[in-house]
DNA sequence: TTGAAAGCGCTACCAT
DNA sequence: ATGGTAGCGCTTTCAA
C-alpha cells in the first residue's frame, strides 16, 4: 500500500491542465459547466474529468470568492447567546426556515458564533475587520441588534438582511419582519365583526418596532371601523396588572373586547376580571398579539409567528440582493396566521350597550 | 447629511495607499503590525492609520486566505442534526468548549450547517467539493462520522481533528477523546481496593471505539489486579436484561461487583438482583462506565466525561496541526472523573469468599 | 476550439 | 525605512 504523504499540496487546476494535457482555462470552463459558451469536444471533456477524478482535485472556493466575489455561503449571526440556549426557542424555528431554504437553492450556511466582546454580546466587527466578509452576505438575528454595527454594516455596503424590523436613522436596512400589523388589525376586524364596538389595547410597553407595529394595525383597524378605544392610560404595573381605576371602568362594562400585545398581560388582566365578577370571553373577549405555546393553560386567541417562513423568505430576500446589488429593499413582510381560540366571543347581551 | 451610495466598493489596502501618501505595502505593514521588522516611522504609521480610519478600511479575509492560507476561521463540522438544539444535546457541551477556547486565542467559528443529502446526514464533500475548505481547519464531531468521508479529508490533506475516536482502516486521523481506558481501569482499581476479586462486565454491545476503550481499560486493570471476571457470556436481551442463568450465578455470590458500560444496562440489572433477594450495593457492587445525569434516579458511581474540556483541547489540538503541519498526532486523550456514587460499596462479610 | 494573460486583494520578498 | 513586485488559485476576456 502507498502511504500518501500527509497534508500534500491540494491539487490546483493547472495541475490538472498538465495531465490532461489542455490549458488550464480549458479545465476552468469544465468545471464551470461552460461547455456552451464554449464549445469543448466532448474527447477533452473526458479528458480533463479523467484528470480532476485522478488527482482528486477540488475546485479552491477562497480562491473563487476572491475571483467572483461570491461563494455560495451565507452567513448567519445572532447578536445574542452562544449556542441557541436561553431563547432557542426564538431562534431555532428562524434558523429552521434558513436552513431548509439556503440548502434548496444550493447555498452553505456559515453560521457566525464567536462572541468578541467580555459582554457575551456579538460583534460583527472585531478589530475593525468585519468578520462577516467570508459569506456572500448574511442574515443577522436577535432582539438585541446592535443598531451601530447594522449601520456600519450597510455604510459599507455589505448585503445582510435582518429579520424582526430594526430602523436606523439615516439607513435603509433590509428587514424580513412577521406582519403584525395586518395581523393586529385582522383581529380588531373580529372583533368588530363579532359585534364589539368598545375595545381597549393592553400593551406591555416594550419600546421596539414590532410593537409599534403592531400597536398601529390596532388603531387603525379601530378608526377605520369606528370603534370606541377604551386603552388604559400608562403601562402595567408590576406582574403586567392594569391600572386599578381603569379595571374598575371595564367591570363597569366600558369596553367588551381587549387585545394585548404580550401572553404575559392577557393572564393578570383575566384575573383582575375574574376577582370583579367578571368572566372571558362571556364579558370581555380577550385576543393575545403573540404566538402562546399550544400547550399554554389558556387557549388564546393569538397569532401565529410564522417563524420558519420568515426564515425561508429572508434567504431568498438576501440571495435577490445578491443578484441585483442596486435594488433597494426595504421590509419584506410575511403573513401571520390568525389562530382562533378560547377567549372571543361575540357580545354578550348583558355586556351589549 | 451626504447619502452614502448603496453598496459602494470596498477600500483596498491601495485606495488607503494613495490617501496617505505611502505605497500598498508599507499599508500592508502597518496592518499586519509589521512595525518592528520594517520600522515605519511614526509620523507615517499615523498617517496610514488616519486613512484607514477615514475610508474605513476593513481587510478582506478571503485575499488574506488566499495569500497566506489561514484566516483564522475554524469551521465545525456535525454529522447529524440540525442545528444544536437543546442543553441536554449530546454536542452542547462539547460546542461550548470549542466556542471558548476558539475566542480565547481570537479565532473565529464557522458552523458548517447544511445537509447535503436527502437523507439528512451532514456530508462534508458536496459535488466533489469540500465545503470546509473556506475555514483553516476544522473540528468534526458526531456519533455517526461517515469514515469514508474522513479518509478522503485526511487524503487530501485537509487539517481536522475529530471528537471521539474513529479508526479507519490505513489513515491516521487526528482524534480528541475521553479517556474511557484509563477512566474504566480506575473504577476496576477502586473496586479491587475496596476488596472485590470478582467482578463482571456488563457490555451494551455497541461496536464502537469508545466502548472498545473502556472494555481495554476493565480487562487490563482486572488482569493487573489478579482479579477473576466473571463477566456474562452474551449481550443483553431486550431491555438490556442480562442472560438469566448468568443471572442465577450471581444470585449465588458469584461476583461481588460489576461494570455496566451504559446506564441503562445498570437499571435492570439491579433490578434483577432485587427480584432474586439481592441488593445494590449490599451484595453487588455497580458503577458505570459513562456520564449519569446529576437527577437520575439513582445515583450510581459514575464517570464524568469532559465534554467541555475535550472541546476545548480539540481547538488547540487543530491549531497545533495549523502551526505544525509536520506533526503526526493521533489520540489525544482527556481524563475522565471518577464520580462516586451510592452503588459501590466494600465487599460485604457474607459474600465474601 | 483553445490558450495566454489580466487581475481579484493581499503578504512577503527583494530591491533600493 | 520604503517601494516594487511576484504570486496565492481562480474566472473571464481577448487573441489566435
Amino acid at each position: 500500500m502507498t502511504t500518501t504523504p500527509r497534508r500534500a499540496r491540494a491539487p490546483r487546476q493547472s495541475d490538472v491542465a498538465r495531465l490532461a494535457g489542455v490549458s488550464q482555462s480549458a479545465v476552468s470552463r469544465v468545471i464551470g459547466g461552460d461547455t456552451d459558451a464554449a464549445r469543448i469536444p466532448e474527447a477533452t471533456v473526458r479528458r480533463i474529468q479523467e484528470a480532476i477524478k485522478e488527482l482528486g482535485y477540488v475546485p479552491n472556493p477562497t480562491a473563487r470568492k476572491l475571483r467572483t466575489g461570491r461563494n455560495r455561503l451565507l452567513g448567519v449571526h445572532t447578536f445574542e447567546a452562544v449556542f441557541p440556549r436561553a431563547r432557542e426557542d426564538f431562534y431555532f424555528e428562524f434558523l429552521l426556515g434558513i436552513e431548509e431554504r439556503a440548502e434548496e437553492i444550493d447555498h452553505d450556511l456559515v453560521l457566525f458564533t464567536s462572541t468578541g466582546g467580555a459582554d457575551g454580546r456579538r460583534r460583527v466587527y472585531r478589530d475593525g475587520v468585519n468578520r462577516l466578509n467570508v459569506a456572500d452576505g448574511a442574515v443577522l438575528l436577535g432582539v438585541a441588534a446592535d443598531r451601530a454595527e447594522l449601520a456600519r454594516l450597510e455604510a459599507d455596503g455589505y448585503p445582510f438582511v435582518h429579520i424582526g424590523r430594526r430602523e436606523v436613522p439615516g439607513t435603509r436596512i433590509t428587514c424580513v419582519v412577521p406582519d403584525y400589523e395586518s395581523a393586529a388589525a385582522a383581529i380588531v376586524d373580529r372583533l368588530a365583526d363579532l359585534g364589539h364596538t368598545r375595545v381597549g389595547y393592553l400593551s406591555a410597553g416594550i419600546d421596539e418596532e414590532s410593537y409599534a407595529d403592531r400597536r398601529r394595525g390596532y388603531e387603525s383597524a379601530v378608526a377605520r371601523r369606528g370603534l370606541r378605544d377604551v386603552s388604559p392610560a400608562g403601562p402595567p404595573g408590576p406582574g403586567g396588572v392594569p391600572d386599578a381605576a381603569w379595571l374598575d371602568r371595564v367591570a363597569d362594562g366600558a369596553l367588551t373586547a381587549v387585545v394585548a400585545d404580550a401572553e404575559w398581560l392577557a393572564h393578570p388582566f383575566a384575573e383582575a376580571l375574574a376577582a370583579r365578577g367578571l368572566a372571558v370571553p362571556r364579558d370581555v373577549s380577550v385576543a393575545v398579539l403573540e404566538g402562546v405555546a399550544a400547550d399554554a393553560p389558556v387557549r388564546w386567541d393569538c397569532l401565529e409567528i410564522p417563524r420558519r417562513e420568515v426564515g425561508r423568505v429572508a434567504i431568498d430576500t438576501l440571495v435577490g440582493l445578491l443578484d441585483e446589488p442596486g435594488r433597494d429593499v426595504t421590509d419584506v413582510l410575511v403573513p401571520c396566521v390568525v389562530v382562533e381560540g378560547e377567549t372571543v366571543a361575540g357580545v354578550s347581551e348583558g355586556s351589549a350597550g
